[in-house]
DNA sequence: GTCTATATATAGATAGAC
DNA sequence: GTCTATCTATATATAGAC
């Protein structure tokens, strides 16, 4: 039975408020209240709710530079690449609440911005040397343009969809089901693998609904 | 010389304000300032800055409605798709406040919700008619589970694209060209038209870049 | 580390004169 | 229709006791 330092709490706490009110709806009270414990205390912990939301994006942008070192290298399988697709929409759901309200957050804690915009160019970059991979391999056929317009459009997906989602049906929102957008993304790249793989792909997108 | 009613003033402002500065952002009393009036003459107008957002709110309706109106007997070319992503697209950046900080707005006008999600539905509905044309005529192939994924794709490029589109460059907001995201839902529809077709819409969409 | 009580600031909204 | 002055509510944040 270990206890959770009351630091750890506020995060959780708020990530969780954060996620199901959107950011700005919650303020410091709430969260206290939610926790059993009082305003000053949290403030003892944190000096300012945008330390809490900044703390918050740091453990999200550390979770995704982890998963977005991609070996240039390396040869990526279809299997791995839905995996990949799979974490990387778990991890934007799990801190969804800073794209439901992104330019409202970016503008106020303009510390993030940069930080925010070189995580979007990595996300594009990784799904740029996935194709690549599979250019390689023989199992994807696409020409330049066509490749940068579906990497960004995979960008746009992974980073939009729960949003986009969640509206759909604004009634539970305690859960996001990440099945659906990992099956969108899929969607983009199958008219660009051979026609084998694309049967593959199809299946395996299946799945995730 | 005609004069603009204060009323339509206030919404003008309201709109500009939002869309650059997001609308949590915006205070009725910069809305007064920046049109040099009082705040006291704003609230003769406008109950609350609630209305305001409402009466944005159904203009942004009111023309998608009329936009969205797809017969789906006439058949459609390339080039009226073109146009249609065009107009979708400029009203929507338009609009882009809306979207910028969803979650928030819809959570605190809820009276919103239902119609948001209405037009969403609406919007996906008509790249399906637009589609469905498209095969009737002979110059599209695809099969229903895929025309699914690319229309609702199309409407998340929609309504998102401005957003995601402004911060990567979030210098000057005074304005949002519409041309990239053309580009990108052009695309989307382009690996399942007939090859002669799939040139003709590379070429198109070029010319919005 | 945690609490209660309080200060500060500001946004939304109203009252009443002109 | 428009103004000035003001009220109210609420969110962030701090002070000081325990």
């Amino acid at each position: 039975m270990k206890k959770i330092k009351t630091r750890d709490r506020i995060l959780n706490t708020s990530l969780a408020l954060f996620n199901n009110m959107g950011e700005p709806n919650v303020t410091t009270l709430l969260i206290s209240d939610e926790m059993d414990i009082s305003p000053g205390n949290l403030y003892y912990h944190f000096k300012s709710k945008g330390d809490i939301v900044e703390e918050l994006f740091k453990l999200y942008e550390a979770e995704m530079l982890e998963l977005l070192a991609v070996p240039e290298d390396a040869e990526i399988s279809l299997d791995q690449k839905g995996f990949f697709l799979h974490l990387m929409f778990e991890a934007v759901a799990r801190y969804r609440f800073i794209y439901q309200d992104l330019v409202n957050i970016l503008s106020r804690y303009d510390q993030l911005q940069s930080r925010f915009r070189r995580l979007r160019t990595k996300k594009t970059e990784a799904f740029r040397v996935i194709c690549q991979s599979f250019q390689r391999q023989g199992v994807m056929r696409i020409d330049p343009e066509q490749l940068e317009a579906v990497c960004e459009q995979l960008t746009l997906t992974a980073c939009y969809w729960s949003s986009f989602d969640t509206l759909s049906h604004l009634n539970d929102r305690e859960s996001v089901d990440p099945g659906r957008g990992v099956y969108q993304m899929l969607h983009q790249v199958i008219p660009y693998l051979t026609p084998e793989e694309q049967e593959q792909a199809r299946v395996m997108s299946r799945d995730y609904l």
